[in-house]
DNA sequence: TCCTGTCACTGAATCCTGTCAGTGACACCA
DNA sequence: TGGTGTCACTGACAGGATTCAGTGACAGGA
């Protein structure tokens, strides 16, 4: 009784708001806003902006976000929406990237992870109006516009064969498969298979990357890759792998979609009992924490998250200033092979 | 220069208010409030209805989210705010689930990772004014009133020693420390070794689990488990694996933190060639996806997402009503001992 | 002395929505 | 015929911050 009473006049307590420090520094509202924004072009003399700062300090005033987003036509908060794919600790390094990359211009940024079994896709951009929304996974024209009557201003578009238009930054993750195909081309494997992850929310990371492998072997002269989903246990890899050692040309060296993929390979590898590197090459991507741990120790390729982060801000930021996004990326800086063991 | 002007003036174009779809449908500004809110004791006869429905589909109209927070004072926005520690998969299923069954309530889930290395912490709760913020850290005193007087009405901490006063849920992981010991003591291990993770940012994960296999092993009449410090990398926790072995009493089992620690210690075992479970048993946390893929697979304890987040719904939802939260947690269901060949 | 310009500040309009208090029109009952 | 009640809808205000267009006081120049 006495608890949910006190909870409900915690919730009743009213808000401060600039009125209260005005009132309180005696000065008008028009005052107070002019200080704490720092507002060019209004001379306050310090007596009176210490009089206020003071105020709103000993208040305990936080500028209501709603009123001011309002009154602007547009937030302070970017909005980054995933799918609910199985995201691995890449997705986590590169959020706290760019959180603090986006954080120096002034702008916050918040995830959306969409929900597992949902029925509608929702709408989170309708309910916190951002200024920018970034996302993984194509988006439907009328959903762009959408967006954009709903106050959004830019909508970048981080991957997807349909959305490459002006604005959006595709990255080149092509890139990726040519690394690994060159890799196992240079220790000299002829024929090259190529373990595709299963989750269909996967498909437009993945199709990049086996293309990117695809064309490394037509330009070397040889067949192109021979393509298996591998699901992630140990039983699935290992047919795979019986697959593809019973090919008329058996394959010797498999580049893997991450290290996940990778992982489960080698996982398989063991209980057919072949040996890796000996009897099959695995290249993963990615570089997750536990690549170096795997047994053998996985060769992969590494990508960059800070710089991947600053470029995403760089173009976010470029596209609400109203200027022309830069140019497109630095391959070089953002992807590196990591050689250990497993290729 | 045609381009930025076009994009200028695209950014430009007005936002379509309630007030248009008025005009268009021929009514009164409320009128179309009371028929897009299905606001109750508002009679309106289907013809007026489908009008204005149609109207605002015609105009393509969203609501601005920035109005209705500052008119009812609240949003229907969850913020979950997460430090960036180095988190794997299991963080991004709960996040799924929690993304579904808000929506279920009608809340959005948007999450925050706090940026790496950031001067000062951020606000983003005063960015979007959520209902309610959720954390897997400790909040301090003063910051949780500064929420609340921003306008947040529930805060909870999912994890913490110190903010364990009401509305606070607190994950019981000593369960799952008490799990880990209890299986391995079960198959008749005497001397336990605890593989603690490295990074600061896991303390308060990490604390309650090594607690709750320190009180088994008490209860059992064991010696304390012997704690080491294992970072992600095949030397050290072959060190530590070690120093395990060579103590008077020597640790035949291992309870690691979570699984990447655990494979840490599987690459650590190898390379100083003891055999596992043979003479060291090791059991993990989390059951990540790649746990099963390790060699040996790993023995683990799984959480149980779903009604992790089951449960969390319910108490945010419980105290944003007013409500007393419901009781704590029901552990049986949370947490399950999966068996493989590690320990 | 009068005019102009800067300083330091204020009043009011604006952003868009939710909601309360009405208001005609019409039906129904006595 | 007069009174009451429901229906279907409208007008106006509130909510909190930003910002434009002033305004009174004072200094400086002619």
């Amino acid at each position: 009784m006495r608890e949910v009473s006190e909870t409900v006049s915690a919730n009743t307590q009213k808000r401060v708001t600039s009125q209260d420090v005005a009132r309180e520094a005696g000065v008008a509202r028009s005052t107070v806003s002019y200080v704490l924004n720092r507002t060019p072009h209004q001379t306050i003399p310090d007596s009176t902006r210490k009089r206020v700062l003071q105020a709103a300090e000993r208040l305990g005033y936080t500028p209501s976000s709603a009123a001011r987003t309002l009154r602007r036509g547009r937030s302070d908060v970017v909005l980054c929406i995933l799918r609910a794919w199985p995201f691995g600790s890449a997705a986590g390094t590169l959020l706290a990237e760019l959180t603090a990359s986006f954080s120096e211009r002034g702008l916050s940024l918040v995830t959306h992870i969409e929900g597992a079994g949902m029925k509608t896709p929702d709408k989170v951009w309708q309910e916190i109006s951002p200024a920018a929304v970034l996302t993984y996974h194509p988006v439907p024209r009328d959903t762009e516009r959408a967006m954009r009557s709903a106050g959004v201003q830019s909508v970048v578009v981080l991957f997807s064969a349909e959305n490459e238009t002006a604005g959006n930054l595709i990255r080149p993750d092509g890139r990726i498969g040519r690394m690994q195909a060159e890799h196992v081309i240079a220790a000299g494997h002829q024929r090259i298979g190529y373990a595709y992850p299963e989750p269909p929310a996967l498909q437009d990371f993945a199709g990049p990357r086996l293309q990117g492998v695809k064309t490394v072997c037509s330009e070397a002269g040889l067949l192109p890759p021979d393509v298996c989903t591998v699901p992630l246990d140990a039983q699935s890899a290992s047919n795979a792998i019986k697959h593809w050692q019973s090919l008329p040309q058996p394959v010797t060296a498999v580049c893997a979609y991450n290290d996940e993929v990778a992982q489960a390979l080698i996982a398989g590898a063991r209980l057919s009992r072949v040996d890796i590197p000996g009897e099959l090459a695995i290249i993963g991507a990615d570089d997750i924490p536990t690549a170096a741990l795997a047994t053998p120790p996985l060769t992969t390729i590494r990508i960059d998250h800070i710089s991947e982060a600053r470029r995403i801000v760089d173009t976010v930021t470029a596209t609400l200033a109203g200027k022309e996004p830069p140019a497109s990326w630095d391959t070089a800086e953002l992807f590196t092979a990591v050689i250990r063991e497993s290729a």
